[in-house]
Formats: structure tokens, sequence, C-alpha cells
RNA sequence: GGCCCGUUCGUCUAGCGGUUAGGACGCUGGCCUCUCACGCCGGUAACACGGGUUCGAUUCCCGUACGGGCUACCA
């Protein structure tokens, strides 16, 4: 174990849900990590507690064990850096803050929310940028150390230097340079005592031994802000690299307030986890030749951040769509019908029983999702709906009435053992539709269509000839029974 | 408002000075076919704009426009 060795982490905010755009930065993080077989970790900032959620955590690890991403540390997990949420380290916080107020880097401020509130609106309508005036930044040592004493609330804030380049070196975008003048005295310690984001991540990364911090891009602009912070604890950099956000159809940062944005929502609607990775590792990540279709064993080895883009992406389902289109495609027969099962109806599993394989693999062309196909056979297992008058019509006549008549007790004689063949079934039934049709003078299109009539009432459906290995001996002939029926009744009338 | 980032088909993107600007999704035409779908073949559509640099700019530089992010005792 060498001092390079690579080390990424995710650090969500425990609000209740895995976000796609959390997804796409905890994968670019795990792929990073893989392909240089370092780790990643799992680091839960929970420092605000007024947004605390029951159970964010648990959901976390439930969601990425269904992604198939697994971490190397974490609450769970553990590891040699723990304990890894943040609200369990904030004597160590607290201690860091201690030695920069020593070092006079960090100072108390006991600025009220009311009066930092009204400086701000000053500050906007003077046209001037929101900042902390630094009004207890120049307060007495002796001062401080009073209103402390007398219990008077307080935040330790950040002693920004004055005029001095701030260099922040992105691995995607390069040399991002700040002056620090415009950069804020950005409050480090809360009154309650807990640490902001800025303080806690970075001490958090350094003791960590986080090597590259792989983040949205949004955190770019308090980048500079961490970077003073390391300056001020003479700790090295660790690599900084901003990822380009994930995009509403408006191109606005991807929020909850259009559709779905959880990883739950995109699981409870049936998208395979390896095709929701694949399709979010192809937004702001593109390999190096067209193939669109990644394992995430083959993401991990093609990965590389110098192929990350620097633009926000769209977020588009109609891709995702494809995608899963694509990863059902992939599946045996066997599989496909091991998952749609729990989403058939109880009446079609039993119609069906052990015609299901068959059915599933008749149908399964085209499947998006597998609640669609699910739909799709249950629907054809139940009764025959409302007929298409159309199609109907097409039985009203004598010859149809004789040709079916013909047709049927062919399909009658067919002996038993063949229905359990579908392909000599199949093969029966082509044989017997043109025979019986040749009597009668149809072919080709009036020929099927007739039997489609009979069978089915509707213009469209599977082909017929598999379509009465889906429905087995008994259901066929019933429907052929009907078909005969109404078609005589039709033309005594 | 200030700071920062970005800008190739509708969308995801390739391109790293000379290309008929490539692929994918979508849409669409055709083929296949009893229908639908699948599949196969084809089509549609983009370098934001203006200056430079250069023999030559989608590509490098500057500016403009547009878009986005950040601007909390939220992350």
């Amino acid at each position: 174990m060498t001092a390079s060795l690579i080390r990424t982490r995710y650090a969500p905010s425990p609000t209740g849900y895995l976000h796609v755009g959390g997804l796409r930065t905890a994968l670019y993080n795990y792929l990073f990590a893989k392909k240089a077989g370092g780790k990643i970790i799992l680091r839960v900032e929970d420092t605000d507690r007024t947004r605390l959620v029951e159970d964010a955590v648990p959901n976390f690890i439930d969601i990425f064990n269904w992604l198939g991403i697994e971490f190397d540390e974490g609450p769970r997990i553990g590891g040699e850096y723990g304990p890894y949420v943040q609200s369990e380290r904030l004597e160590l916080y607290r201690e860091h803050l201690r030695q920069l107020a020593d070092q006079g880097l960090a100072y108390p401020c006991f600025c009220s929310a009311e009066r930092l509130q009204q400086m701000r609106d000053t500050q906007i309508k003077s046209g001037q940028p929101p900042m902390y005036d630094r009004a207890c930044r120049n307060l007495s040592a002796e001062e401080s150390a009073r209103r402390i004493a007398q219990g008077e609330a307080h935040v330790w804030r950040m002693a920004v230097p004055d005029k001095q380049l701030v260099e922040v070196q992105d691995l995607i975008r390069g040399d991002v340079s700040f002056e620090s003048s415009t950069i804020d005295d950005q409050v480090l310690l809360k009154s309650d005592g807990y640490p902001t984001y800025h303080l806690a991540n970075v001490i958090d990364d350094h003791r960590m031994k986080i090597s590259h911090v792989i983040r949205g891009e949004e955190w770019l602009p308090s980048t500079p802000k961490h970077v003073l912070l390391y300056k001020f604890f003479n700790w090295d950099l660790p690599r900084f690299a901003h990822l380009p956000l994930l995009l509403n159809p408006d191109r606005s940062k991807m929020s909850k307030r259009s559709g779905d944005v959880a990883v739950e929502d995109y699981r409870r609607k049936g998208t395979l986890p390896d095709a929701l990775i694949n399709f979010v590792a192809l937004l702001g990540w593109h390999p190096s030749d067209d193939r669109e279709i990644f394992s995430l064993a083959e993401l991990v080895s093609e990965f590389s951040l110098e192929r990350v883009n620097k633009a926000g992406a769209v977020f588009d389902t109609t891709k995702l769509a494809w995608m899963n289109a694509e990863y059902i495609k992939r599946e045996s027969d066997e599989e496909l019908t091991s998952h749609i099962l729990p989403l058939i109806s109880e009446s079609a599993k039993s119609e069906l029983s052990e015609r299901l394989e068959f059915t599933v693999a008749t149908l399964r062309g085209g499947t998006e999702a597998y609640q669609s196909l699910a739909d799709r056979i249950s629907e054809l297992a139940a009764p025959l709906g409302e007929t298409d008058a159309e199609m109907m019509a097409l039985l009203e006549s004598a010859e149809a009435a004789s040709f079916l008549k013909e047709f049927t007790a062919g399909i009658e004689a067919i002996p038993a053992d063949t229905w359990n063949r579908f392909e000599n079934l199949a093969d029966s039934f082509k044989e017997l539709a043109k025979a019986s049709g040749k009597s009668y003078g149809m072919k080709g299109k009036t020929l099927w269509m007739t039997l489609r009539a009979a069978l089915t009432g509707q213009p469209h459906g599977p082909e017929l000839p598999k379509l009465i290995g889906i429905w087995g001996r008994a259901r066929t002939l019933q429907q052929l029974n009907t078909a005969v029926h109404y078609a005589s009744q039709a033309i005594s009338e």
C-alpha cells in the first residue's frame, strides 16, 4: 500500500433519497477509483440537523446495493478512517477550528441572523455583492473572549486574506482562479457547534486521505474557500474534478421539481440497474470509440476523467427507455420470464402455466419495460375484450363460415402432443390455413385476416400460428367455435 | 448585481488546424410481413455570433450574445 493510493469519496447529505445526479457523481468516483485500483469511500454529511431524514442512510445503502456499486469504506462497512458520519466527528472539527482560531485564521462572529439579513438586503439594494461585512473580524481578543465566556451565541468564520489570487486546478476545467476579495468570510462552525460543509469536508477529505475530490460543478465556486483552508492547515491539496451538471429539459439544474429524479423512481418503474448505470455513465462521459452498451466492469476499464465533458447534460428519459430495452433484449427467455412473473396477473399465470415462457418468447420483441410486457401477457390471457366491427365483418359470409368450419375441424384433429411442441404446432397451423383457404379461394391477406378476426376479433396481435400455442388447445378451439357460430348466425340473418 | 463555468444535429455526443463534420436516441422513408412490434437498409438535422492568429479554423486567442451554477449558521 503506497501513499499514492487513489482514494475517492461520495459524500451525500442524508436528505432522503439518491438523486440521479448523485448516482452519476458516485459512479464516476467509483469508476475512477476502481480503474486505478483505489478505493471509494461513502461518507455521510449530516451537519445540517434541520434537514435530517430518517432512514436516509439505510436507503442509500439499499439503493447502492441494488445498483451493484460497492463502497470500500463507509458507515456500515467501517474502515480505518472512520467514523464515516460527520455528526460523529464533531470533536475533530472543533479541535481543528481551535487551531485556526489560535493562528488568527478564524474568528468568532456574534452577528445576529437579523443583522446579517438586513446587511444583505442593503447590499443587494445598492447593487453590492452580498457578503459579510467583517464587523466581528476586528473585535479585540479580549472582547471576543469575554462575550464567549458570557455565553453569547456565535459562529466561527474563516479570515479570508485580502488581495490574493486563489488558484483551483481542476482536472476537467483546467486552472480556475479567484480573487480572494470576492470570497466571503465563510462560516466554518455554526452556533450549534456543528461544522459547515466547507470545514467538515476539508478536514475529512484530508483525514480520510482522499486523493481526488470528484463532485458536481455547483461546488466549483466554493472550492477556493476549501483551497484556502488546506493552506491554513498546511495540508497537501487533493486533486479536484468538477463534473458538469445534469439538467432538466429546460437546461436548468436537475431538481425534484421536474419528473423523476430519484434512483428509487426508476427502480419502481422497472428500469434495470445496469441500464440506469450505463445511461448515466454516458451523460458527461464518452468512451474512446462509439460503443454505447457497457457493463459496470467495462465502464471501470474504459473510464477516464480526461474524457469527461465540461458542458451540462440533459437527462433524456427517451434514450433511457431505449437503453433499458437494450438490456431487456439481452436477457434469455428464461430470465425475462422470471423477471416479469411477479408482474403478471394471477389469472394469466394459471391460464398460461407451462406455456408462459413460450408466451414471453413470442411477445418480448420491443419490450422497453417489464411492466408493459407483463401487461400485454395478462391481457392476452384474459377473455377477449371489444371486437373490431370491420374485422368481424370479414366473418360475415357463407365462404367464411364454411372455411372456418373446415379449418376448425383441422385444428381439432391436431394430435394432443403436438400442442406442446410449439414449432410443429405453428407449422400445422400454417398448413391447415393454407389447405382450408385453398378450398374457398382464400389466401394471403384475406385468409390471414379472416383467421385473425376469428381468433381475436382485433386487427393487431401476435403471429397467429404462435398465438394458438400461447392459448393452448382448449382456448383456441373455444375461440374458433365461437367464430364459426358467429359466422353461421350472420349469414342466416 | 458580483464571481465562476459552459456553448457541435431536438437530446446524448465524436472531433484535439486541412473531415463529404462521425455515432447513438428520437423522428421519418423503404424492405420484411396476415397485423402490430422486432429486425435490416436509407433519410432528416449541428459547429451561437463577431473579430483576430494562420496558407487554412468546429478546433487556438479575444470580445459579444445566450445558457447555467454559486452568492445561507444548506449541502
